[in-house]
DNA sequence: CTGTTAGCGCATTCAT
DNA sequence: ATGAATGCGCTAACAG
């Protein structure tokens, strides 16, 4: 517990430089104007004694914390681990730490988590995607500064920070359009599986859209359902092939399951993308190890990371956040050819 | 900063339940014996008023976070976040928490960064490689648990959890040669890029001494350096080739500079593992999904985290860790085929 | 077994 | 501008 040898307080330094803890205090957190003598006095001390403040006496004094919490849903995931990264990020340089804890997708766990993280007395917290109900985050927002990341809530669009899944789904699609494709396959997941209520969904939904506004039907035979892991990608191929309807490209509704298709696509010796042209969604950095690689041009996740400390640090400091529903655009990687 | 409207404490609770604050201390943190019927009074109070003890006062008064530090270099790196996640499934049930710091592979960050954590009073801290001094380290260690990961310290064995780089890349070596490879390229870094101290060239140890046990010379016209990442990679395929020194295998010192090398195959137009075989080290998740895949049969990260977690919680028990020195062991995928 | 008394180390009034 | 006093909420002796 102890950081050094010995535990030294604010009176130690008080005391080594004449001066009253008060003033320690006013010159350590610049509370009110102190005489330079007296401050230098203190700061040498400080340095001298190598004093370190406890902060568990100052954030109970003083009632806050300087931590954010963090509730992401499941550590390791790529997209995910981009966000958190954004937002360490996003909050060097700062007085304010961050908190994470894993909800792990599962509502009850979450729940959890999110008690721990109020527990911890955070001054403000992100979220990132989840299930907890927006009445859960109401009351929570009531209380402390609160942004919800990669993921909409219709009562309080002012705290999200998303990506527009409909309109990225609906350009993808009219891209492979526009590259001469008419047979364009689509990987989608049913919505016990969806990471944030209707993400998936919407991108389907932005999928079919494209195919309308260009004059075409879309054809039921050409979606199949996966479970969003990369395994579900291998079979939704077999599927896709098994139905006997052909097609010159499939459009994934994420990385993972485009990894999965990517295999079994080789493994019937389907070239990509000479026979069939891919594109995924997530923007995961190792999609750009396949071969071919996937290519996109920038980061989104490590964007929206970054861009939700600075909300938080917004709110915190009672300015309205500069970007109050920050779209992040297009996050999909492609390894298209030209159809026809 | 309040969890709820209205902050109640343990004043509250012990008034309503009809006891002393002392008491409701007692129960909640199971400190002595109670009578059931206070004990009982005291949670039905607690539950009532959803009383949240003030964490900062509990740690101000017992001098104990209840939390530990992690101090990892490269947030969003997938060996590193195996870890963590590691640590997050091995804390999961106990009263710790975890508190992350990032040193971004930077000596001045990573000081920076453990001198937050120390001032966070952390009850214990795991560090993830790094390059802090081990003078530094033990003097840390002189005062709290301290477990080194991912990294082998020769002053405190007995605090480290690393991987057997020698070993593992002798094996991989010596796989390749009994697969038929004769002309077996390597591509390694130089000190300066490498990751903890000389985990890299202990690889390149390994690689030469399984040579010379099979009676084989090493040549260094088939080694190359990179710098760990996945581009340079490419260009030490580019070298190779370029050196017109024949070769048909490659093993090299991680995942990330693998798949740099298989990415330069594949425009070149030379089959993995048809013309060239591959092998990687660490073990990257990711590299499921290339093409063709790179296998392996667990994951050694995850594991290490896990273990990590344990041992912290054994030393703060006062229990000698189970695991005094843990060697994780190959951490390899591969690609081979069989020559001649 | 239980209530009373002191702090834990700091921030913040309130006087001066 | 600065010192003294008070309290943040809880734990840990200390008595009984």
């Amino acid at each position: 517990m102890l950081n050094n040898e010995t535990k030294i307080t604010i009176l130690d330094i008080a005391e080594k430089a004449n001066v009253s803890p008060s003033t320690v205090s006013r010159v350590l957190r610049n509370s009110a104007g102190v005489a330079q003598k007296k401050r230098d006095a203190v700061m040498q001390a400080v340095t001298e004694l190598d004093y370190r403040p406890n902060i568990f006496a100052q954030s109970l004094a003083s009632g806050q914390s300087m931590t954010i919490g963090v509730l992401t849903q499941n550590f390791g995931s790529p997209f995910y681990d981009g966000i958190l990264q954004g937002i360490l990020q996003g909050l060097e340089g700062t007085d304010y730490w961050p908190l994470f804890a894993d909800g792990r997708w599962q509502p009850a766990i979450e729940q959890q988590a999110l008690d721990l993280l109020l527990d911890r007395r955070v001054d403000g917290i992100i979220v990132l995607g989840g299930q907890t109900t927006e009445e859960r985050l109401q009351r929570i927002a009531a209380n402390i500064p609160l942004v919800v990341v990669a993921r909409e809530l219709k009562m309080m669009p002012e705290h999200c920070l998303y990506v527009d899944n409909f309109q990225a789904a609906y350009r993808a699609t009219k891209y492979l359009l526009e590259m001469g494709h008419r047979d364009i396959a689509h990987i989608t997941a049913p919505v016990v599986y969806q990471e944030s209520v209707d993400d998936i969904f919407k991108r389907y939904q932005g999928y079919q859209q494209a195919l309308r506004d260009m004059g075409f039907e879309p054809d039921p035979r050409l979606v199949v359902e996966g479970n969003l892991q990369q395994q579900s990608g291998v079979l939704a191929v077999e599927m896709l092939l098994s139905r006997g309807r052909p097609f010159s490209a499939i459009f994934s509704a994420n990385d993972q399951m485009s990894f999965g298709a990517r295999l079994a696509l080789f493994r019937r010796g389907i070239r990509v993308p000479e026979d069939v042209s891919l594109i995924g969604f997530d923007d995961e950095a190792s999609a750009a190890y396949m071969v071919p690689p996937l290519t996109t041009s920038r980061q989104p996740s490590v964007e929206m990371g970054q861009a939700a400390a600075q909300a938080i640090l917004d709110l915190m400091n009672g300015k309205t956040p500069t970007l109050p529903c920050f779209q992040a655009h297009l996050i999909v990687r492609e390894s298209v050819s030209r159809r026809r």
